[in-house]
DNA sequence: ATGAAAGCGCTAACAG
DNA sequence: CTGTTAGCGCTTTCAT
C-alpha cells in the first residue's frame, strides 16, 4: 500500500549509473569527485524520487550517527528547556538529532542513560548534571567521546564546558545587597559536590570578607539539592539558629523559592522583613510573588554555545579543549529592598 | 588505545558458538531456540566482553530503530516537560529512546522536523501540536506511521489521542465562578485552528447559556496564539469594547497571564476587581501574582499514557485506535474571589 | 538445536 | 571520473 522509501539504488538504476556514484554525489564532502553533469541528474533523479538518506546504514558504515545525546537531571526544571532549545537548534542545522536523556537527578539513572546513549552510538553528549568529581564524565574522556558539559563542570581542567560565570554573579548579588544598606546578609547554598554549589558559596564567604561583611557561619548553610524543598530546609536551619539578618542570598532561584516558602511560614514578609536574591533568572520568576531580584544568564546562548563547542569537539577531537565563561547581569525586582530598622523580638 | 565494543562475533568466538546462535540468545523472541546450557554460556561470555547490541546494524536489518519522535511547538512552555517526562520514562523502560524534535511552533520547522524523524527512521511518534486539520498528522496516518497526539487532537477520529476533558474542564471553572457570584464573565480563548481552543470556546459558550449565563459576544475574544503577549491583546480588546464584567475565563494558563498583565496595565487588580482562571495548572502557576486558579491536569500521566498509546499501535498496528480522555479538576488559588460590588465609572 | 549464508543500505578502498 | 567489491553488525531464512 505503502511505497516503501527509495534508497541508493533505485537512484542509481534510475539514473543509469553505478550506487556509489550516486554516494559520492550525495556526499558534499565527495561530490567534487563527481562529473558536474552526471552530479546534476543523479541530484535530480533522487528528488523525484524523495529520496532519503538512511543514515542507519550510513552510520553502520561510517560509525558517525549524526546524533548526540544531552542528557539533564531534570528536565522539569525551567533552567533546562531554554539550554536544550538552543542546542537543539544550533545542532538540528548541522545536521544532528538530539536525543534527550533525563536522568531523574539519580546517580543510577545518569549511568544507565548515558550507557543508553553510548550503546545508541552517540557521536557526543552534553551534560547539564556535571559533579564536581564525576565518574562518567572522566569515563567519557577516557573512551574519548566528544563530550561538553554546561552550565556545571567538573574540577578537572580537561573537559570542554560552558558555564556562567558564578563568582561575577555572586558578587553582583552581594554587591547589591550591600548597596541597599544590608549588612547581615545569610547564604543558602547549594551541594557542594556540584560546581556551581561549591564555587557560589565559596565567592560568597571571599566576597564577605572583602566587602567587610562577616559571613558568620550560623548564617549560612548548603542544601543537599537545587530545589524548593531543600531551600525551604536550608531556610529554616538558619532560622533556628539566628533572626540576625536582613537579607538572604540564594544560590539559584528553586532555592530562592524556597526561602520565600520558610519565610512566608514564620510570618515574615520579603523583602519587607527579609530581601532574596536568585540565581539563573529562570522563566516565569518575573511573575512569582514577589518577583525575584536575580542572576539573568542568558540560557538559550549557553545552549547554543555548548552545541557549537561539541560540533568543535565531534569534528575536532585533537583540537585544545575549550571552556567557556559566559556573563550573568543582575535583574532587579521586587525581591530586594532596603532593610527595615530591626523590629523588636 | 581505547578497544572497540565487542560485537556478536567477538561473543561467538569467545563462546565458540556461531553469532546467529548469539543473536539468538540475546533476542529474547528466540531465545527458547536455544539450549539452556549454551545460552547462559552465551549470555555470560556477552557479560565479560561487556557486549552491547549494535541498535543501528539491528535497526537496519530489523527496520525497527526503537527511537520514537516526540514533536512540540516549544519545549519552552512549561506543560510540557512534564509530559516528556513521563513519555520518555515509559518509553525508556520498554527499550526506546525519544527524540526531541522543537518545531519552534512554526508551520515550516513542523514539516522539517517530522522529515527528519522519517528519515531517521523513527517507530511513532507523539505529537503535542497538531491542529484540527493537520496535513502532518493525514500524512503520517497515510504512511501509516504509528502516531499519538498528546494534548490536542484533530477533527477526524481516525488517530490515537491522548488529551483531557476540556469540556469539564471549562464546565467546572465557569461553575467555580458562578458559584462566587459572577454573572458578566468574559472568555480569552485560544486558537480556533487547535482542537483545546475550539472546544473550550464552544464548550464556555454552550455552558453559559446553560447556567443562564450570556454570554456576550463583545466580552468572548479569540487569541491567536496561547502565549501571554497574545492573551494580553486579547484582553486588551475585550477591555476596549466594555469593562463590564466581573471575571475573566482564559483558555489555558498563559492566557491568564496576559490577562494578569492586561488587568494590571490599566490599573485594576486581580482577584479584586476583577478575577481570573486558566486551564493546565502548569509548574509554578501556584507561585504567580496572584496564585493562579485554574484547572489541573496530569501532565506526568498524559505522558506516559501517550506512551503506552505509542507502544501499542506499534506492536499492534491493526488494533482498534483508541483515544483517552483524563479528567481535570480544579484548583482554587488566590485569582479568583467573590465580585465586588461595582465602582462607578 | 545449531550452523551457513545472504542481505538490510550505505560508504570507502581499490581498480580502471 | 566512474565502477567493482567488500564489509559495517546484525537478523533471518534455509539447511543440517
Amino acid at each position: 500500500m505503502v511505497p516503501p522509501p527509495a534508497n541508493i539504488k533505485d537512484v542509481a538504476s534510475q539514473a543509469g549509473v553505478h550506487p556509489s556514484t550516486v554516494s559520492r554525489v550525495l556526499n558534499p564532502a565527495t561530490r567534487s569527485m563527481v562529473s558536474d553533469h552526471l552530479a546534476r541528474k543523479i541530484i535530480q533523479v533522487a528528488e523525484e524520487l524523495g529520496y532519503r538518506r538512511n543514515p542507519l546504514a550510513a552510520g553502520l558504515r561510517t560509525q558517525r550517527t549524526y546524533t548526540v545525546g544531552i542528557v539533564l537531571p531534570d528536565i522539569t526544571n525551567p533552567v533546562f528547556p531554554p539550554i536544550i532549545r538552543g542546542a537543539e537548534h544550533t545542532l538540528g542545522g548541522e545536521g544532528y538529532t538530539a536525543i534527550l536523556a533525563d536522568s531523574g537527578g539519580r546517580r543510577r539513572g545518569e549511568r544507565t542513560v548515558i550507557d543508553n546513549l553510548k550503546t545508541r552510538r552517540v557521536d557526543g553528549l552534553i551534560i547539564a548534571a556535571a559533579r564536581r568529581k564525576d565518574p562518567i564524565v572522566d569515563e567519557c574522556v577516557e573512551l574519548a567521546i566528544p563530550l561538553v558539559l554546561v552550565n556545571r563542570t567538573v574540577d578537572k581542567h580537561n573537559v570542554a564546558a560552558v558555564i556562567n560565570d558564578d563568582e561575577f554573579g555572586i558578587e553582583l548579588a552581594l554587591a547589591h545587597l550591600r548597596a541597599l544598606g544590608h549588612r547581615r546578609i545569610a547564604y543558602v547554598g547549594g551541594p557542594q559536590s556540584t560546581s556551581t554549589g561549591y564555587t557560589r558559596y565559596r565567592t560568597f564567604v571571599r566576597s564577605c570578607i572583602r566587602f567587610g561583611l562577616t559571613p558568620d557561619r550560623e548564617r549560612v548553610v548548603n542544601a543537599r539539592d537545587f530545589t524548593e524543598a531543600a531551600g525551604e530546609r536550608a531556610f529554616n536551619r538558619i532560622l533556628d539558629r539566628t533572626r540576625d539578618f536582613t537579607a538572604v542570598l540564594a544560590a539559584n532561584d528553586l532555592l530562592a523559592l524556597g526561602c520565600y516558602d520558610g519565610i512566608r511560614a514564620c510570618g515574615l514578609r520579603c523583602p519587607g522583613d527579609i530581601s532574596v536574591t536568585g540565581f539563573n533568572d529562570m522563566p516565569f520568576v518575573d511573575r512569582f510573588d514577589p518577583p525575584l531580584t536575580t542572576l539573568h544568564i542568558p540560557l538559550d546562548e549557553l545552549g547554543v554555545q555548548a552545541a557549537l563547542l561539541l560540533l568543535e569537539r565531534i569534528n575536532q577531537p585533537d583540537a585544545p579543549v575549550k571552556q567557556l565563561r559566559l556573563e550573568p547581569r543582575i535583574v532587579v525586582r521586587g525581591s530586594t529592598a532596603p532593610p527595615r530598622p530591626r523590629a523588636v523580638d
